[in-house]
RNA sequence: CGGGGUGUAGCGCAGCUGGUAGCGCACGUGGUUUGGGACCAUGGGGCCGCAGGUUCAAGUCCUGUCACCCCGACCA
């Protein structure tokens, strides 16, 4: 591809818009456009790149047996109502009507249609298990569309479904992804881990995230160096930690006494008040789930872990209670709410954090506004429908596993693997014949995959201050060639050559035939990335030429078979993972 | 959805107490250049987000609205 003929806007500034590096880079050279918030379009370079994964990632599903199809983004109501999804969506899923008022909607994930396609043409047990999997177009109405393609409201996913006799042959299956999702990323040339994830809402037994390492990323990651202990901050499991201040006497329990506390209300002004840490208190939090209230407690340092919390009570909305719930259920104003008294008629069901019955003699609200109790114990003073863990993960908290050192870091997410079980296949009478003429429902799982942020992911782990710095397997070309000057007849005869030569040689080659100055030349093969640059400037007439990887410094002067064969072996090693 | 911010040329921005819009880059033309985003000359490009209002006069003031960005909440 000649350069001046390309079309590839890159710019010169950073677009006000962007603010991470690979949005910045994305936009800057020339790879895909802003449409709409959370909606962009791929220029040529950049959907080069874009199919380049979803080849990687095609490449990978079949050598594990997976089946490509295409279904339609636009899906009727009838799949997801059946499920309950048209409802649990909510606002996230694009709807619209048709022009006889039946409602539609813009998938943002396909589990249903899945199900229903083999549940309609899959009888026998012969036929399982069975891998299917589109790459496509999802739509998400999303509250915040962020950091460019990383969170858009319109993007391409590989999702895949399995179904499978029964537990073990759905192990089989998972498995099978899991190793092509390892060999996808891998040569996708990121550097990733693999943590527990919690199933949420998508229901099932287990659940894995692959996730890229990135300050950037949107998901906090819990990791523990010493056993190899990796989980995500939803899931990751917390051991409790006992505290014991100094001249609190945490062998023997005092009296219960009230406090007139009157205006302090958050832990900030209560460890002001009472001139302790955040430690000795405990948190009481009004939640309102679907239509009950509940209370959870937690160690006034702590967090509320949400998802903990929604996955145990199997609500569908969870969120902290109003004012006016909180009143109601503590009979005090906000920042007073403890365990002692709470509101009995609303049957009130206590969550304790393990963590707080280690406590002795701690602070809670006293349910009556302007009033605290102190010398608070555990089991003496009030008790727990149930104890469980319900607060976030910490840096330096023990492993879950090994008992060694957490630490925190932030990943990006893409991808996705769910063991489903058979939540699905229930639902939507997905059942197959077993030996005995049996009904059975299959067991599922899914499989997802996001191509444009791993596209973007990619450029958070490969960029400097120059611009992008494409792995070969991904570059939207292998090779670009610059002739310093066009109207100089041997650099461009020269050039011209060596373009045909590597053409031939199924390398993917740019030249950059522009009459532009060496350093716009430069400055725009570094930015996009472009993994070899062959350079034919002022000794072309001795027949050498520049060879330099964009990913190094150093810069060879080859002559020029010598350019064309290292690039040819550069490209084909790089490549030599293809099937 | 809550908080904050920004909308002026393709991109980045300036425009004060109101007086009919400018800079850099990019772009067209002519020329000189050619090893890390050249230089000279010249030219084109604007519904100042949109709608009301105040005023003799609005990019500027007021009201509303829309879009976009950031933080948070939320997220199969």
């Amino acid at each position: 591809m000649r350069v001046s003929q390309m079309f590839m806007p890159t710019l010169r500034e950073v677009p006000a818009e962007a603010e991470i590096p690979s949005h910045q880079l994305m936009l800057r050279a020339g790879l895909m456009r802003k449409l709409a918030s959370g909606i962009y379009s791929f220029l040529p370079l950049g959907y080069r790149t874009f199919r380049k994964i979803e080849q990687i990632i095609r490449e990978e599903m079949n050598r594990a047996g997976a089946q490509e199809l295409i279904m339609s983004a636009l899906l009727p109501a009838e799949a997801y109502q059946a499920s309950g999804r048209w409802e649990v969506f909510g606002p996230e899923m694009f709807r619209l009507k048709d022009r006889h008022s039946r409602d539609f909607c813009l998938g943002p994930t396909h589990e249903e249609i899945f199900t229903e396609i083999v549940r309609n043409e899959i009888r026998s047990y012969r036929a399982l298990p069975l891998t299917l999997y589109q790459i496509q177009t999802k739509y998400r109405d999303e509250r915040r569309p962020r950091f460019g393609v990383m969170r858009s409201r319109e993007f391409v996913m590989k999702d895949a479904y399995s179904f499978d006799r029964d537990e073990a042959g759905l192990d089989i299956s998972y498995r099978k992804m899991y190793e092509a999702y390892c060999r996808t990323f891998d040569r996708c040339g990121l550097n990733y881990m693999v943590v527990e994830a919690d199933s949420g809402a998508m229901g099932g037994s287990g659940s894995q995230e692959f996730m890229v390492k990135s300050s950037v990323g949107e998901s906090v990651i819990a990791h523990c160096e010493a056993c190899g202990y990796t989980a995500n901050e939803e899931k990751a499991e917390c051991v409790p930690e006992a505290y014991c201040p100094e001249g609190n006497n945490c062998g023997s329990e005092l009296p219960l006494e009230k406090v007139a506390t009157p205006d302090v209300k958050t832990i900030e002004e209560l460890v002001g008040f009472f001139n302790c840490s955040s430690k000795e208190f405990a948190k009481t939090l009004i939640y309102k789930a679907d239509d009950r209230v509940v209370a959870v407690m937690v160690r006034g340092d702590r967090d509320v872990n949400e998802t903990k919390l929604q996955n145990y009570l199997g609500c569908v909305e969870l969120e902290m209670a109003d004012e006016e719930t909180v009143e109601r259920a503590t009979g005090a104003i906000v920042g007073f709410a403890g365990p002692i008294g709470l509101n009995a008629e609303l049957n009130i069901e206590l969550i304790v954090d393990p963590e707080v019955t280690l406590m002795k003699n701690f602070i809670v609200g006293a349910n009556e506004t302007g009033y605290h109790y102190k010398n608070v114990n555990y089991e003496r003073d009030f008790k727990a429908s149930v104890i469980k863990d319900m607060r976030n993960i910490v840096e330096g908290d023990k492993c879950p596993k090994c008992g060694g050192s957490i630490k925190l870091t932030r990943g990006i997410e893409v991808g996705h693997i769910f063991k489903l079980g058979t939540k699905y296949s229930k639902a939507l009478n997905c059942v197959y014949l077993d030996e005995q003429g049996k009904e059975v429902p299959m067991v599922m799982g899914c499989y997802g995959i996001g191509v444009n942020r791993t596209m973007a992911a990619i450029i958070e782990q490969n960029y400097d201050e120059n611009g992008i710095i494409w792995p070969m397997t991904v570059a939207p070309y292998h090779v670009i060639i610059v002739p310093v000057n066009t109207t100089d007849s041997v650099q461009m005869e020269t050039a011209e050559k060596m373009y045909n030569d590597l053409c031939s040689a199924g390398i993917e080659v740019l030249i950059d035939d522009r009459d532009e100055r060496p350093g716009v030349k430069f400055k725009d093969a570094d930015l996009i990335g472009i993994p070899i640059r062959i350079t034919v400037g002022r000794k072309a007439g001795e027949g050498i030429v520049e060879y330099k990887l964009r990913k190094y410094k150093d810069i060879k002067e080859l002559k020029i078979d010598e350019a064309v064969n290292e690039a040819i072996g550069e490209v084909k090693s790089a490549l030599k993972n293809q099937p």
